[in-house]
DNA sequence: TGGCTTTATGGTAGCGTTTCCATCGCCGCT
DNA sequence: AGCGGCGATGGAAACGCTACCATAAAGCCA
């Protein structure tokens, strides 16, 4: 800024009102100004501009981890909303730790980020107080905690698992496994675990310990998981996947075993990934706005940032039924 | 900071050297300090640090969308490793156009990133120039550039591609199609369609336009384009997709048309993403070391940045054959 | 024409750290 | 006992920028 400051013949200051104030600096001047920059290829010093503003522009994101295309969908979202308006993303991934979440968050805060993006509604006791003490906004994503740190912009798993149990009972399924996913510190999967004992229990269906399965992660899991559950459990009529990537899995075992869809063996799912409307045949799943849940949230943060007093800080997206073939 | 000093007595640089100075504070003192800040909830400014350090301990990341599970892996390789070095991740998507990518990487730089993380080999002169100006430590990602401009983890579509249709001409296929997305600015696309070009004519086979067909994105895309090649091509006996995605969208497609895979029709696709194994039948596919290469960026950084000299900058990471039952 | 406002620019003091150098005891050696 | 040296601590400057106030020049009105 020094080099620009002396090749324009002006002040620093001046070089830093051409570039931040609209009007404040003679149009003279200003040519000259921005002539230095380009001629040096100045770019500032963002960190310095931080210090004394108290603002980075920078909003901290912790998510489970980057390679699951929900949360990439959500912080895509995000990311459009907040690059819009200037926000960068800083993000971390805690592997579905919250101890990992809490580590992170620590040092993510010392980078006075302007908000914070979180995954769920689980955190630990530091984290919450961290969060409280750091005065910084706060969104919580993809749940609808009991007692919200901040803002929220989520779904209920617990009632979106519940709808699409409740759609197999109409549609005349009686013996329904359930396979899921572990379940750690997953709150929305402990949501939909609930969801499953309770709304069979509320229709007077049984739900014995054989007829759930915890699957490995991934597609793969799923396959596998309907293969020892057929052993474990034959009488079943349908299956409850806890997300659409074990649905898949399942489903092609199926397609592999020969077992018929939905005629031998119903399959539902959880997510609507694009996936689900494709494979033969297409499953029923419930879809959860990924996208737009990033979106609202980095709407709630902006909001917040441009000083505005935000009346709803809890936003609930809701979900949809896909009925399809499948179930 | 001051606050903690006055609590404990001490001076600022005190603390100072409490946090990051092993040995050189005496027990009493550091116990005291460290009490006070436990007692405050004091977490360091680490803005104020970049500045004076002139070490940010971030790393900005650009890739196309976060939401493309090739990119998200691959960031995810990075952000392990780079996480566990205490570099954090500052990451923007381009949306797959230069000027973008030019606009986020001067925001990044000005935020004084320690490396950047680029993904492909296709960037603007001004980005370059940027870059070398800024004498950061560069990774270009996912491809192979001929001119480098620093460091590079990749592979090379063209071979890849190229031994993926290799694998159709050995195993008999004559007349073969290809589905592609949208090529853009993607020079990983631009080397497949060159690798589709090149092989088959090497091989003395035909290549006419309308053996080829350029696809929406997306699983639904591939589905779409199988049924328009099949009408303005219907003597094809195999079709090889740009990426995976694609590929099972197609195979979906064949499944619900009745098309048997390969007898009638062989598909082969790009990337081996996890379905690739389970989608029945199975996908002949080519493995990309996505996570790997992640990882293998990082590595460059980091022992760029602990001040080695990196004698092989160019890493090749190579990619293999799946050969499954598709084709 | 003189005082007043307005506009354009500059000087200086921080922002919260760390780095560099200075200071002060205290230990051990001769 | 005196001196060199070392370990522990502090003071002040600096990192690159912007906020705040000051100043100078230029316009404006009666």
């Amino acid at each position: 800024m020094v080099d620009v400051a002396r090749r324009a013949g002006v002040a620093t200051v001046t070089v830093s009102r051409v570039l931040h104030e609209a009007d404040k600096v003679a149009p003279a001047t200003r040519a000259r100004v921005e002539a230095a920059i380009a001629e040096l290829g100045y770019l500032p010093n963002l960190v310095a501009r931080s210090l004394v503003a108290a603002r980075t522009g920078m909003v901290a994101a912790l998510i489970p981890t980057i390679d699951n295309s929900l949360h990439a969908e959500m912080i895509q979202g995000m990311d459009e909303r907040c690059a819009a308006a200037g926000l960068h993303l800083l993000i971390g991934c805690t592997a579905f730790s919250l101890e990992v979440e809490e580590r992170m968050l620590r040092a993510f805060l010392s980078r006075q980020p302007e908000a914070v993006y979180l995954t769920g509604s689980n955190h630990s006791p530091a984290t919450r107080t961290m969060l409280k003490a750091s005065r910084v906004p706060v969104v919580e994503v993809a749940s609808l905690p009991e007692l919200p740190i901040d803002m929220v912009a989520g779904y209920s798993s617990f009632h979106a698992a519940g709808t699409v149990l409740r759609h197999l009972i109409e549609r005349g399924y009686r013996r329904i496994g359930y396979v899921h996913s572990p379940i750690g510190v997953n709150d929305r999967l402990v949501e939909r675990h609930r969801a499953y004992l309770e709304t069979l229990a509320a229709a007077g269906l049984e739900t014995p310990e054989a007829w759930r399965f915890e699957s490995e992660l991934g597609m793969a899991g799923g396959g596998r998981a309907l293969a020892r559950l057929r052993q474990q459990a034959p009488e079943l009529d349908a299956v409850f996947c806890s997300t659409d990537v074990l649905a898949v899995g399942v489903l092609l075992e199926c397609l592999r075993q020969g077992i018929s869809v939905p005629g031998e063996l119903a399959v539902a799912g959880f997510d609507d990934l694009p996936i689900a409307a494709e494979i033969v045949p297409a499953l029923t799943t419930v879809r959860i706005p990924r996208r737009r849940m990033g979106e609202v949230a980095a709407g709630l943060i902006l909001r917040r940032l441009g000083g505005e007093a935000v009346a709803e800080p809890v936003v609930d997206l809701g979900f949809e039924l896909q009925v399809r073939a499948s179930a």
